[in-house]
DNA sequence: GTCTATAGGCAGATAGAC
DNA sequence: GTCTATCTGCCTATAGAC
């Protein structure tokens, strides 16, 4: 048969995206804690009943969400090690805000719901987020070698850096007084004042 | 009489403050929505019932919290207008650094407990924070304008100054690698460095 | 794969005794 | 001011029909 006979309810393989979809949206709007199993069926259309063929409980839901979020991340986050450290925290620059500011909901939930996964899943996104701190810790290193950047320490110029660029997405909206391509040429200005670069 | 009969249970006037302090801890351990009344009671050692002599309802504990914290950090900061804007930038930085630092409880609940509040309790915090925004840009500006300070936007070098020196929040461990007085030194180059100063 | 029904439990808030 | 008892309702997760 060319043709496969649809079965019923012809929705099957698309369920389980959407499931994802309303709790990212839900959680992102009102908190894990305060969004039930029956909030995230009605957006998808089901009943509470049904969300267990997609996920063994709602933690797991969650902790899916975090998981795919910063490996997407990870995935996307490559900055040649072969071109020079300021080129490299440029473009880190440039990637952080705008990739955070494409996903507003996954990167509130995967800062704001860490309290809700069990220590082994949150042990889990801390790796991950750790590796991605790493990157720029990395180039930071790199730069100080060279004696590019004037850096006292790595590790908290990592965190200040990262701390001041995932903040844009507190205030950012796409339309507003600014375009994203001002807001990452003003947050390049100043990180790279801030290393000591030039 | 000069010396009043004790009341029974001796514990008058006190109660009240102990419940404003378990309902911090526990919201800031575990999330406003995921601690119950029941919860808050029997940290402090009394039946549910009785919380409602201190609080008409459960947000209105949240919002009490997040209120004194912000009138407090409204009343500790103030950075004389009469100083050079240099100086006056030096003190906001230690000043926010030193303060949230103390109240890593109280900070945490401010700024992630903000979608459990009303619109009309939401709109007053959001009031309040502003006006602490302001007292930094105030300094920005008159820097700016004085041609001490080279800022392109004073507003968005408002917000990033505030989410770096926050971030220090989530990081920073009394009795850690670094002490306070280092963080406050190494925090204060990096915002030194981004205002353009020197 | 989705439904209905339900088990078993906890939620916020209130009433009335003491 | 605190207690016990309770109202009313929602919660996660599962069982079994279709």
């Amino acid at each position: 048969m060319l043709f496969m006979a649809r079965t019923t309810g012809s929705h099957a393989g698309i369920t389980g995206p959407r499931v994802r979809q309303a709790a990212l949206r839900l959680f992102a709007q009102k908190g894990y804690a305060a969004v039930s199993m029956r909030a995230i069926a009605a957006e998808v259309g089901v009943q509470a009943g049904a969300l267990y063929n997609y996920t063994p409980d709602k933690e797991s839901l969650l902790f899916d969400l975090m998981r795919v979020h910063l490996e997407e991340l990870l995935a996307q986050a490559d900055f040649g090690a072969e071109a020079d450290p300021l080129t490299r925290l440029r473009q880190f620059v440039e990637f952080h805000i705008r990739f955070h500011a494409d996903r507003p909901d996954e990167v509130f939930i995967a800062y704001m719901e860490l309290r809700n996964l069990s220590p082994e899943n949150f042990a889990q996104i801390e790796a991950l987020r750790r590796r991605y701190e790493d990157r720029l810790e990395t180039i930071l290193r790199d730069g100080a070698k060279q004696g590019v950047f004037a850096i006292e320490d790595t590790k908290i110029m990592t965190l200040a850096i990262i701390a001041m660029l995932t903040g844009v997405n507190t205030w950012f909206r796409s339309g507003g007084r600014l375009s994203l391509d001002q807001v990452v040429a003003q947050y390049w200005d100043m990180v790279r004042r801030a290393v000591g670069a030039e």
